[in-house]
DNA sequence: TCTGGGGTCCTAGGACCC
DNA sequence: TCTGGGGTCCTAGGACCC
């Protein structure tokens, strides 16, 4: 399985904060051990964020919002307990967190993306293999971590169990950054998986729970229902309850004819799984992606052309500069813009259309220029735009552009333009340099009302302590 | 009034070739 | 006029993940 929520580059085993003195590998990790994952999951990631550097949120239900403040995204437990579903419009549930004082907090992805940061540090001092998976859970692979006894415990040194190793790494997540984790710990990724539901769940489990071997595992899998078995959805869910299937444990024991039919390959790589064969392998390796979106629905709708040419500069720069970090060019170049007609909602009314630039180009200055066009044939005067955006797809390694004998290209000196725009935008922050088309005003820009200060990411709104 | 944003993989079906 | 069978490539759409 691969598909995974967007990670900071800054996540990259490339970029260490520890050094060599602080690895904490058990003392034996020289020799293989039985081969197994574990899955670290942050609990409530967002709003355990907004709780370190605020901690009058403490114990107080919390509801982080997407960008543009419209859908919710995160709930803290104590939301949990009132029927506000993750994913729906806030809207709907608005009158219910009104009557309950229940603090709502536009989403902070500077925040959220350094302290998924500190934690994957600490995570990766702990043992010789992770995979950082989203931007608040990593797979660790236990076949790195010497002779840890997996079952039952050993008289080795420090630790004596598996389960022991993970209290330590959470108790030292804890500590180290305020975040609460739970550990799911498996023969297979999608069993992990499970694992860590129950972990954290299971007030016995104290947010650590190892199904290696366990008796429990059938019981474990019976208490969960299909939809939340990772990679099936609601969709193939909803045909393996009309065939009878309801639990992990009635899909891990149903007849493989039957899963394939119903799910296709995926459906027995997960069955597989559940049976405790590994089918989803260590990918720690951080792969290019194979195509970079940037979209954004508006804060309100959009009429003006001007504006779509500012919203999508906007976005044709984020990306190529997201396309020029993993150092690929782009064949493909894709504008969509969906509009609101009838005051429908319907991604079906969307224009979309692409160029080809068969040489690939990761020039911000060319893609700009061919959005733009790609802008002035789509756009059909008197309609509201609701949401636009770029992607950029068949990617190729950017040693790989062509130079072309006829073509005008960009030259040397604009390839040089790119690198110092990147240069400045890193060192001063994202946005600090922009193409005039970029506008200042931005009337598209999302609404992020209740935001927090990005405590550990900028100067100026850092925590500050007074001593009384 | 108000419905996020960024990804990946699989499959079916059409076009095309020999 | 009659029109087979097997293969590849591409694309759109579906499904899933966080």
């Amino acid at each position: 399985m691969r598909a995974r929520a967007a990670i900071p580059q800054e996540l990259n085993a490339e970029n260490p904060i520890l050094d060599e003195t602080e690895i904490h590998y058990p003392p034996e990790a020289t020799q293989p051990a039985a081969a197994g994952f574990a899955l670290v999951d942050c609990n409530n990631f967002y709003a355990s964020c907004e709780r370190v550097f605020n901690p009058q949120l403490k114990g107080k239900p919390i509801v982080v919002l997407s960008s543009n403040d419209a859908c919710i995204v995160a709930l803290s437990n104590e939301a949990k307990a009132f029927d506000i579903k993750v994913g729906a419009p806030f809207f709907e549930s608005e009158h219910i967190v009104k009557k309950n004082k229940i603090v709502v907090c536009s989403s902070n992805f500077n925040l959220y993306g350094d302290m998924s940061r500190r934690v994957m540090n600490i995570l990766a001092s702990f043992v010789p293999e992770m995979e950082v998976y989203s931007i608040d859970e990593a797979f660790l692979n236990l076949a790195g971590m010497g002779k840890l006894d997996l079952d039952k415990g050993q008289t080795g040194r420090l630790p004596p169990t598996i389960t022991d190793y993970a209290r330590t790494i959470s108790a030292t997540i804890l500590k180290w950054t305020g975040l609460p984790v739970s550990i799911g710990i498996a023969r297979t990724k999608v069993l992990a998986k499970i694992a860590n539901r129950h972990a954290k769940k299971s007030l016995k489990a104290r947010g650590v729970l190892n199904l290696i071997d366990s008796p429990h595992i059938d019981k474990a899998l019976e208490e969960i229902h299909v939809v939340d078995v990772w990679g099936i959805g609601i969709r193939s869910a909803r045909k393996l309850i009309e065939k009878g299937i309801r639990s992990a444990l009635e899909f891990r024991e149903a007849p493989e004819m039957l899963i394939r039919h119903t799910m296709g390959i995926n459906g027995l790589r997960i069955q597989a799984e559940l049976r405790g064969i590994s089918c989803y392998e260590m990918d720690h390796t951080q792969q290019p992606r194979k195509g970079i979106l940037c979209s954004q629905s508006f804060g309100r709708k959009i009429c003006r052309i001007e504006q779509l040419k500012e919203a999508i500069t906007a976005f044709v720069t984020n990306a190529s500069s997201r396309l020029r970090e993993q150092h690929s060019a782009a064949r493909l170049l894709t504008v969509f813009l969906i509009n609101d007609q009838n005051g429908l909602w319907d991604e079906k009314n969307s224009d979309s259309d692409s160029v080809k630039l068969p040489d690939g180009c990761d020039n911000s200055l060319e893609l700009v220029k061919q959005a733009m066009k790609l802008v002035d044939k789509q756009f059909q005067p008197g309609r509201h735009y609701k949401r636009v955006g770029v992607r950029l797809d068949d990617l190729i390694p950017s040693s790989q552009i062509q130079t072309s004998l006829f073509d005008a290209k960009p030259t040397d000196k604009s390839n040089a333009l790119m690198e110092t725009v990147d240069l400045l935008n890193d060192k001063l922050g994202s946005g600090a340099l922009r193409y005039a088309t970029q506008g200042t005003i931005h009337p598209w820009k999302a609404k992020s009302e209740m935001v927090s200060p990005r405590y550990t990411t900028s100067w100026e709104e850092l925590v500050e302590v007074q001593a009384k």
